[in-house]
Parts: structure tokens; sequence; C-alpha cells
DNA sequence: TACTAAGTTGATTCTTTTTGTCAACATTAG
DNA sequence: CTAATGTTGACAAAAAGAATCAACTTAGTA
């Protein structure tokens, strides 16, 4: 039941992104730096990010990447499906058909549960609640750790 | 966030060896062949649940494996962890000092929400639920498969 | 116009995890 | 004694995860 680093690193570049969103285009590279991310690999990430709308990118110098709705109306339940795919824990709770024992698998109406309870979570957090959240904790990323 | 063939075979054999209770010890062989898992694969899947002192086995002609404890008192929670180990989305909610960004991070927040919903699911549901919505579905297992 | 700083895309690679299999062994009933 | 079982550890094939690299496109700017 492990989150990729997909997941965990998109996450955390769409509420870098929206700590800097004031700031105009936010260019790849400096949110690698801050999130500790390499730039190639994070370049990846953000590409269903981009495709599905989500995230706008803008090539060239002075490029860099914008969010296109307001953090607010950014649920993580929509960010993660993005990133990861649907979060059910096996296959065939999306999809009875995979497996020929569902219709009466009870353990399947189990992994069903969890996947709504996990969903609950997912659904009523927002990319502005961890922008609040951020900054109450304070130190919103790792700008002041120069060695 | 996918459970694997652990978690998932590991809870049907034991749903199965509940169902089967009242035969006595119950062969591998017959779970494997119900639950269509290879035995070799279940061997190594009981291991950790007799470890625990979940399930026994006797070995030898006539042997099996039986629950130690009423379904009633089994809960998947601790089925899941067995198998499994932790269901926490990422390692740094069980253990903060294994990511230096821990004590700001606002994701593992959620990461950990997360984990607590999951976890409410498991910890309420026992063996003894399972059973009992099976025999409500009726068609306990594969033994009416014969092609 | 050239140059440079970006994002895009696809191929490739390395590592780890998953999902098993196999063989040798230990134990017990009959 | 023998057959049926569980135990253990080594091994391996396949898949997924986690990147890296190179070639390319685009856009600002000197």
């Amino acid at each position: 039941m492990k989150l990729s680093t997909k997941g965990r690193y998109g996450v955390r570049a769409l509420l870098d992104l929206a700590l800097h969103q004031d700031e105009g285009l936010v260019p790849l590279k400096d949110i690698a730096r801050r999130q500790e991310v390499s730039l190639p690999y994070l370049e990846h990430l953000i590409t269903p990010l981009v495709a599905a709308g989500l995230v706008k990118s803008t090539r060239g110098a002075r490029g860099g990447v914008s969010l296109v709705k307001p953090p607010s109306e950014i649920k993580l339940s929509e960010a993660v499906q993005l990133l990861e795919g649907s979060i059910a824990p096996v296959d065939c709770v999306n999809d009875p058909k995979l497996c020929h024992r569902s219709a009466y698998c009870v353990t399947r109406d189990i992994w069903s549960e969890m996947k709504n309870a996990m969903s609950q979570v997912l659904d009523s957090t927002t990319i502005q609640d961890l922008v609040e959240r951020q900054r109450q904790k304070g130190q919103p990323e790792t700008e002041m750790y120069h060695i």
C-alpha cells in the first residue's frame, strides 16, 4: 500500500508551485531544487498534470509552469489520480470483470471500503489547504538550506 | 497504492480457513485449490501468520493449518499488517526520521490522514465479519466449479 | 539573427520488488 | 515404512519503479 514517488513528488511539486504562484512562471529547475528532485525526473512527473490541463507550461527563456486553476479548486484526489492512477487497492474494485470471483468475493468489498475511506480524505483536501497548513508550519521549502 | 498478492491472497486464505474450521485441520493444498493460488506460493504467504501465532500448523499426514483465535478476534488490520507490513502510504509516516523534511512537510500529514482512514476500516472488520458476509452472498468458494 | 534558457519526448538503463518455483528437509498418521 | 503434509532457503523470471540521457522544440533577448 505504498504511494510511489510520482504521487509524492508530484503533489509536492503542485504545492511548491502554488506557494510561488505570485512570482509568475515557475521554472521546473526551481521546483526541482526546492523539492530535492532531479530535474529530468520532475519533467516526467509534471507531464500528466500538463496533459490534463491542471498545469500550464511555457517553453523558452523565462518560461516555466503555472497553475491553471486556483489552488482551492485542485483536489488532491484529482492530482493523485493523474499522478498515480486509481487509488483502488486492487484493480477489481474499479472493474469487476477483471476477476471471475468478483461477484462472490467479500474481500473485494473490503478493498472497496478502503478505497472509499482514502477517497474521502483526498476529496476533501485541496492544494489551498496544503498552502495554508504550510504557512502555519513555516519553512515552506528548503530555500534556507545553504550548507 | 496497490495491495500486493500477499495481502490479497493471505486474507482470502484466512477467510477460507475460517469457513472450513469445522472440518478440522485444513490442508494448504485445499486452500490453494479453492482460492486458486499455487501451493508453493501459499506456503510462503502463510509463514508470517504462523510465526505471529495467528495460525497453527501441523505437519505430517492428515496435517494442515487451523486458526488459533476465533475469527471474531482476528482484525483485518492485524492480518494485513503481518502480510504486507505497514499500510502507511509512505514510510516517513511511521518514522519521521527517514526524511529530513518531515518536520515541515504538510504532505506527510495528508498521507498520515490517509493511513488513519484505512486503519479505521481494517480495525473495525474481523475475519468473522467476512465469514458472515460470505454466507450471505453464498458461493463461498470455487468448489462448485467443475469445468 | 544568433544565442540561451526553458519545456517535450522517447529511448534506455539500473535497481528493487513482486511473484513465484524448486529442492531438500522435517514431521506425523496409519 | 511410507505417504502426506508443512518448513526453509535458494533461486529466478517478470514487472514496476526510478530515474538518466539525448535530441528536439519553443521563445525571449542581446
